[in-house]
DNA sequence: AATAATTTGTCCGTATGTATA
DNA sequence: TTATACATACGGACAAATTAT
């Protein structure tokens, strides 16, 4: 399902948990998807997408190479 | 001559509608110029070409191989 | 036919400008 | 004014496909 525009929580925190969730119930089997699949996916753009790994990233989820690593979860 | 910079109009935007014109005064004798020649040629880069294709080709007007296809023009 | 060089496709990192809530 | 979101533009890296030798 697409992301909430009306909802006031940020699109790239949608996303963020979307892709958190995903991790969690182990849909994503390698990695997660790259960035152009995601805005597809979405219909966000790639600005968007990265917000959304960089906090990710920030919160030590998200691994440089986008392992669907498990930290701290 | 260069592309504008000073121009709103988008680089990629520009370059489109240099080769759209070329294509039109039969300019290019067999495909359009490889990404590589536009670079050289409008001193811009590489993904700012491919954008252009992009845009032509989503108009219609550019094959996969970029042999010069006049549909719709 | 086989190899080398070029071209293209894809992805990612970064930066800047604009619009808007 | 700041945060959010998008568009534009640059660059690099790598693999796959194509073309040249």
């Amino acid at each position: 399902m697409p992301l909430d525009y009306t909802n006031s929580v940020p699109l790239y925190i949608q996303l963020k948990d979307r892709i958190e969730e995903k991790v969690l119930h182990g849909t994503y089997t390698g990695k997660v998807p790259s960035e152009r699949e995601l805005m597809d996916e979405y219909y966000i753009s790639r600005s968007t997408v990265r917000q959304a790994f960089d906090a990710l990233t920030r919160e030590g989820r998200l691994s440089k190479n986008r392992e669907k690593e498990l930290l701290s979860l």
